[in-house]
DNA sequence: CGCGGAGTTGAACGCATTCAAGTCTTGTGG
DNA sequence: CCACAAGACTTGAATGCGTTCAACTCCGCG
């Protein structure tokens, strides 16, 4: 369960024909270590990416250094389109893990564009649902608090991973640091850490060596908030997602000391 | 300097004619009143909207009914783009000031996609850079300080308007609340009106009544620890801008009591 | 005149940060 | 095989930014 074809990444938008068109184009498989720049703002681009395993961050830094994660690419993604037409990135793409990318030279996207221009829309869409997901990213950092940011952020990954059939709904690989959600969920990395804590008491889920594992689901999706209709799901999925998630909970829900109280919070000026 | 035209708005991207043609199948104008729902979430949608005056604004409510706003749409905005290719929205949009659209069926915006596939793509484009706009966001809200996130904003709305010629650079119309400000920056209005009389006896700007007036431009960009490359500005705009914001500053900088510090936020769980 | 929305100010609380000192793990080289 | 270093994780104490709660002013409007 943790192999991908790429006629499984996108089983509603890409027929099988389309996934054969689409990997046609698509060069020889890259190999990136873990920790390694990918792109950097500014610099021009004469191809996109598709990522195959690994994951990917985009992210900025603020004067200081610190750094915000704007977007995290998983398995199946579309890493760059924009970069197609818009020629260079604002913010840098990194590699979060060890990861596998082919690169789609500009040039034969053109190519596709005029002899396929129903797949070329079809890309459209694809980069329209991650832009959506991107948009999602400011209402988590904005509105929640702390551990709801955190859980709000594993319940996205959990059912970006699902639906391409890179996981089940009992946990996952996800080859973060704490450092890292820090900087993705916001906050600084002492803060994750006894947020974690927080959530392994309270048997919702265990997050440690890169590996997230879920105790209690429905919780999770409580404590987080979170709903998922921004990822623009199949309905299938979305039907089996609603039955997992809705089960009934046992115990009682901790949603931390009070309910109207907040601060978050990392970064400096 | 505050009417627009089509083919003022995007001038690096339309021709007069690219902006005639997509002017021809815009209906009627529409007015809404402020604090009006224009499209909520998950709705079929079957036209997509052009912003021609006033703010729109696009939000979603945690579980207590707080809003975060995930994107504010200015004068010639093409706003509902997404909706054509993925049907409804995930989120809702609202008018923040009284607003004026025009409609564009699905059906014409469809018929362009095979008559004037040059104009599609460029309209792929605008949403392209629109999505650059609203990942920003997430890096305001996850790694600036109040200040900071306030001031950033101001920034960001500063120069998108200058770029459509809609205002100069000591100041402009800014039709929001504070608590608008608190939605969008994600903290609580209370905490906005602090900043804003922070902000004001350093002599940086005053916000009252809709109006920003701008006292200290350096300052200001500064404060908000600026960058507009995600903008995708032209490059002759791009220069006046940067002559004009590392003009020599007048006096000491204040960045609030620490350098590194924070906490921030809003909401509850 | 009274109502409601927007803005302002003060005091107290608390979530998250900062600073600091640990432990545990992993990989590397002697 | 062990010593060591570097990174990831953990924990404690103190500080503070931003929130919460509350009261008050200002202004436009019916």
């Amino acid at each position: 369960m943790t192999e991908l074809t790429l006629d499984r990444a996108w089983p509603c938008i890409f027929t099988p024909c389309d996934a054969q068109k689409v990997a046609s184009i698509q060069l020889a498989p890259e190999t990136w270590a873990a920790r390694q720049p990918l792109v950097h703002a500014s610099i021009p681009l004469s191809s996109s990416l598709y990522l195959e395993h690994g994951l990917l961050g985009r992210y900025r830094t603020d004067r200081l250094g610190r750094r915000q994660f704007l977007s995290l690419q998983i398995p199946g993604d579309y890493v760059d389109l924009p970069a197609y037409m818009l020629g260079h990135l604002d913010h840098n793409l990194e590699a979060i893990s060890e990861a596998v990318v082919r690169r789609t030279p500009h040039d034969a996207v053109h190519m596709l564009r005029q002899q396929e221009p129903d797949l070329f829309q079809k890309l459209w869409k694809i980069s329209l649902i991650d832009s959506s997901i991107d948009r999602y990213w400011t209402f988590r950092v904005g509105r929640l608090v702390g551990r709801a940011r955190v859980a709000n952020f594993f319940c996205e990954m959990l059912l970006r991973f699902y639906a391409r059939g890179l996981c089940d709904f009992d946990g996952f690989r996800l080859q973060v640091t704490q450092v890292d959600l820090a900087e993705i969920c916001g906050m600084t990395p002492v803060h994750v850490n006894r947020l974690m804590a927080e959530l392994r008491d309270e048997g919702i889920c265990t997050f440690s060596q890169g590996h997230l594992r879920i105790t209690n689901l429905p919780d999770l999706f409580q404590t987080g908030q979170y709903s998922w209709d921004y990822l623009y799901l199949d309905p299938e999925t979305d039907r089996e997602i609603r039955k997992r998630v809705t089960a009934t909970r046992r115990g009682p829900l901790h949603n931390g000391p009070s309910l109207l109280s907040a601060t978050k919070g990392a970064g400096p000026i």
